[in-house]
DNA sequence: CAAATAGTGTCTTTTAGACACTATTCG
DNA sequence: CGAATAGTGTCTAAAAGACACTATTTG
């Protein structure tokens, strides 16, 4: 590649550049405590899984290798937030973060205790620089997904019962849904496999699957 | 401020970092045209204004300097959109582009004709980098914003006639929007004046104001 | 059969949309 | 007065919400 100049005979190189860093609010479900956000503990207190943007990399293949690094688990698809920018929330020097949302299934979560703990959303401890309004942020982008369409993230696996996906909702919304209505709307946006449950009290629910890949 | 040094004695200048830019769709409002997006023509063929950031600046001020120096525009709230990410982007080396939307009042733009001109949004000519979909996803954001609420950006003065803000909602929407339901999902949202428009023909017609800074 | 869960039918309330009709101004 | 625009009243259709009732399973 030649080397580029600009009309002063410099290169991109000879002036001031920002680190760059991601930050990552790793979202899952647990059944008792609803929707929880995973958080590094690797003696500096309890933060975001972060690290600084490697030349080549994508914003994403950071947040996946971080979250690797970090937490032990395996990212699958970041969504970026905002990118925190005030010259001065650093104090190593001119840091740019760019803020992920990701998620993960509750039974594909494979978690290093040692290096991460799982905090509810509405539990949080203090966190350092701006990682409360991450974690803000993210629980709003996932709520405003979740108000689109059924299983946009996959936290249910490829096949499940309308009370699953119910109860999948109820807890990212923090708040009861309403039978009627949740099943109404859903019916519409689910394909039913001809399939039921069985070995459960109960009369057998259907069992349906995503269009496409909501 | 100390001198920050990692684990292994390094300063945060001795990793490689990227240069990051900021790009502006800077959208408005022609009677005739509709919603329209501001191009530089500098020479290189239409694009969007954009700079590089600078040391102790936010993104807000890059985008804030780069449509004064550009355009010639008073940039008013730049809102971050995404950053465009891929590191093979621009020959020049690795640069990360932050897209960004901002808004201008037709009878507040200054505009200097020697540096910019106006598109309407579904007539543009070709533009590099990324700088479509970064047009396009200005136009998605300001549709949804101009969805959840009546004037948010301030496209009218502090006081204005349904009828004026029924004709901003159009030519933001790109589409015709039916005047009851119009009608009733705005006064819900807006505080009457008591003042009433006179001098044009017709009856007149009540002034509203936004609620709060809406 | 009792308990538990799934699914249906139907009624009410709310909201969206259409559209005719009235009201008030200018020229 | 006629053209033009603002605003109201009312009807219909669609969607949201509530809730009772039926259906089918396990233990």
């Amino acid at each position: 590649m030649p080397e580029y100049r600009d009309a002063q005979g410099r290169r991109l190189e000879d002036y001031p550049r920002p680190s760059v860093a991601v930050d990552t609010a790793v979202l899952t479900l647990e059944s008792e405590r609803g929707l929880c956000v995973i958080l590094a503990t690797s003696g500096l207190g309890p933060r975001l899984p972060g690290t600084f943007v490697h030349p080549g990399e994508t914003l994403a293949d950071a947040v996946t290798r971080s979250l690797l690094d970090k937490t032990g688990i395996q990212g699958l698809s970041p969504t970026q937030l905002h990118v925190f920018d005030n010259p001065n929330r650093d104090d190593r020097g001119w840091v740019l973060s760019v803020a992920h949302l990701d998620t993960v299934a509750p039974d594909r979560l494979r978690l290093d205790h040692s290096l991460a703990e799982i905090r509810p959303v509405d539990q949080l401890p203090s966190l350092p620089y701006d990682h409360e309004g991450v974690v803000a942020r993210a629980v709003e982008t996932l709520r405003a997904e979740y108000r689109r369409s059924p299983d946009p993230r996959h936290f249910l696996p490829d096949s499940f019962t309308l009370r699953e996906l119910h109860d999948v909702h109820e807890a990212i919304a923090g708040a009861s849904l309403g039978r009627d209505t949740f099943r109404r709307s859903m019916l519409s946006q689910l394909v039913d496999t001809g399939d039921r449950t069985s070995g459960i009290v109960g009369k057998p629910a259907r069992i349906f699957s995503r269009s496409e890949d909501r």
